[in-house]
DNA sequence: GAAGTTATGTTATAGTATAACTATTCGTAA
DNA sequence: TTACGAATAGTTATACTATAACATAACTTC
C-alpha cells in the first residue's frame, strides 16, 4: 500500500524532526540559530546532534517553509511558502525580525544586475536597524 | 610635538596590521574568509593569531575600506569609500563577488520600512547566481 | 527477501569569531 | 623625565557555526 502524498509533497508538512524543528521556530519570538534549536528540543531529545537540526532545517528551507537569516547565522519560519522576495528588518536592539514583501525592488535589482550579464538565484535583502519598539522606548523593547 | 593628521583619519590610510590585511585582500582576486587572510599571512608572520586578523578587518571596515559579505562569511575590499549602498553579486560558480550601486533601490526599500517605523542602519543587499563568465562556459570560468 | 534508496543516528572535525588577559607603544602632561 | 592614560597589539583559550564520514535503520520495488 503506497502513500497517498506524492514524493514531492513530503516535506510541504512537516514529519519527525522536520516538525519538532519547525514547531520550535514556530514557538519562539525571534530567529534562533540551530544550536538554539538543539538546546531546546534536548529538553525532549537529550542526544540530539547539530547534524540531524541542520538536515532538518535544509528540508524545510527547502520546502520554502523556513528561511536562514544570513547576516544572523539564524533561522526564521516564513509566513507562507509563495515565491516572494522577502526582505527581513532586523532590530539589533531586541533581536526581533520583521519580514517583509520587497518582490518590486528585489526584481528592480535583479534586472539591473542581469544587464551586466549576471544571473540571480537567490537574494539576500535584509536591513539593520532599530524596531518602533525599541525606538520608542529607547532600549530593548 | 602633536601629529598633523587627526586621530578620526589615522584609520583612513591603513598602517601596520591593517595595511597587511588590506593588501592581501587587494591583491586576491575574490574575497577571503578571515581564515584565508590569516593562511596568507602566515607566509610573512607564522604567528599571527585570528584575533589581529579580526581586529585589522574590524578597522577597514570602520574606515569604509572593506565590506563583509554576509552570505559568504567573507570580506572584499570596496573600491570607494563613499557612502553609497553596494549591491554584491556572488558567483556560486567561480566564487568571484561583483559590487554594484543599489542606492536608488536600498533607498526604496528603506523607505518602505521606515513606514512600519522601523530604522534602518545598515542595509545588506546581495544576490547569489551565475556570472557571465561561467555562464558561457557551462561553469567555472 | 535481497537490493536499492532515503532518512536518521553517531562521532569527529572543520570553519568562523570573540573573550579575557597581558604587554607594548606612544603622546602628553605633571 | 618620568609617570600616566589611551590605543594598539600579542597570546591563550574558548565559544559558536557547520559539515564530513561512516554506520544503522526503514521503507520500496522487484
Amino acid at each position: 500500500m503506497s502513500k497517498i502524498v506524492p514524493p514531492q509533497d513530503r516535506s510541504a508538512v512537516p514529519t519527525g524532526n522536520d516538525q519538532l524543528v519547525f514547531d520550535v521556530l514556530r514557538t519562539a519570538d525571534c530567529a534562533l540559530s540551530a544550536y538554539d534549536i538543539m538546546d531546546l528540543l534536548k529538553q525532549d531529545r537529550p542526544r540530539i546532534a547539530p547534524t540531524t537540526v541542520y538536515r532538518a532545517l535544509e528540508h524545510l528551507i527547502r520546502a520554502g517553509r523556513v528561511q536562514r537569516i544570513e547576516s544572523l547565522n539564524a533561522y526564521l519560519p516564513t509566513s507562507t511558502t509563495d515565491d516572494r522576495a522577502l526582505v527581513f528588518a532586523i532590530c539589533d536592539d531586541c533581536g526581533r525580525v520583521q519580514e517583509r514583501d520587497a518582490g518590486a525592488d528585489v526584481r528592480r535589482i535583479t534586472k539591473a544586475l542581469a544587464k551586466d550579464s549576471f544571473r540571480p538565484t537567490h537574494p539576500v535583502v535584509e536591513a539593520h536597524g532599530r524596531c518602533g519598539a525599541c525606538d520608542a522606548t529607547g532600549g530593548k523593547a
